[in-house]
DNA sequence: GTCTATAAGAGGATAGAC
DNA sequence: GTCTATCCTCTTATAGAC
């Protein structure tokens, strides 16, 4: 029973390496760049053997896009995002989260363009609970604060949710940081500013 | 003389034509996922005959992105644009007119992560020219907005310049338009509204 | 489950005739 | 400059021994 329990939890680890690896590497060069020699070489195992416990590239890019939602939804039910008392707080803070790891290299990029990745990922189940469930948690912080008036009501709420997960993946946070004026920190409120308050003056 | 002139125009009209099925393939699908082999069928000629007019994959691409900065270019020196008063107007005018063609189907989207593609652009001298070109056309209408007071002048410039070339990229614009709820009018308004205004109410 | 070795195929690029 | 046919590399995936 405990050798059992061993077991798994040595299968457990390992996979949790490969899909760090993986998550890195999405980030770092995006699906289609990356190659599945290269992530058993940074995982340090054959290549055979990555394909013991993920039996396809596809598979290996929606496990990690499934650990970063569930990331995700860890964050929003956490104190930190629970205590702010508005609803478009919950939602800066989640963007702030987003460009946080964006920022630190873990953001797994997706083609947003047709690829075998995106018909692979509409048919994993996985990969759409944990979209579905985190794009209703933010629905829910969206009409919420347009009821607050914190967000502007004339938008659609999936144009707001769009608007959101096109925050995690612009280059435009990477760029400002790239220029080397600006740490992290200032970079972020940058970029939030002009997604909550727009270019233009007030 | 005559002859000479001639083939010169047919030439040019097969490259253009060259480039066209580039650019939407290159908007439809990216550049990883485009193949020499879709080119040539869709322009109608071998593979072979492609690669006597451009020498690589890598070519092909610069040639389109080349050719969307010239039509930017072109834009912008357009009398639409130059009548417009204030140069936050003429930037507007730039932002909706580039979101009018990737929803055309005519915007070739780049990999913005580090690529083969992306090395190869960077010592493109003609790639590099008008992207120059614009980002300092654009530059100056930012910097003149802000004096105006029309753009919030503690964004810095390039943060600016940045969120509207991302504009162009985001898969915001289509995504709403797929809901099918909007016209491309529609979903160009809203999407500059959360551009220029932002999400937060005003 | 891990390895070495290899199959299988896609896709960029080229040879050589016309 | 256009074609057909081919090369060759890279990459995904698997076979089979341990």
């Amino acid at each position: 029973m405990a050798k059992v329990s061993f077991r798994q939890q040595m299968l457990q680890a390992r996979e949790d390496a490969i899909v760090n690896a993986v998550n890195r590497l999405l980030a770092e060069k995006g699906f289609d760049a990356m190659t599945v020699d290269e992530v058993a070489a940074d995982v340090g195992i054959a290549k055979a053997s990555l394909y013991k416990h993920f039996p396809s590239k596809e598979e290996l890019a929606a496990a990690a896009m499934v650990r970063v939602l569930q990331r995700a939804r860890a964050f929003l039910d956490s104190d930190a995002v629970r205590q702010l008392p508005r609803a478009a707080d919950r939602l800066r803070a989640m963007a702030r989260w987003a460009l946080q790891v964006q920022l630190a290299g873990e953001m797994p990029a997706l083609p947003s363009q047709n690829s075998t990745l995106r018909s692979a990922l509409l048919q994993h189940r996985d990969y759409l609970d944990g979209l579905n469930d985190v794009s209703e948690h933010l629905g829910e912080l969206i009409v919420q604060a347009q009821r607050d008036g914190d967000v502007n009501p004339a938008l659609p709420p999936e144009l707001v949710l769009y608007t959101l997960y096109a925050l995690a993946c612009d280059p435009v946070a990477p760029l400002l940081k790239s220029t080397g004026q600006y740490d992290d920190e200032r970079v972020i409120e940058l970029v939030l500013s002009t997604c909550f308050d727009g270019l233009s003056a007030r």
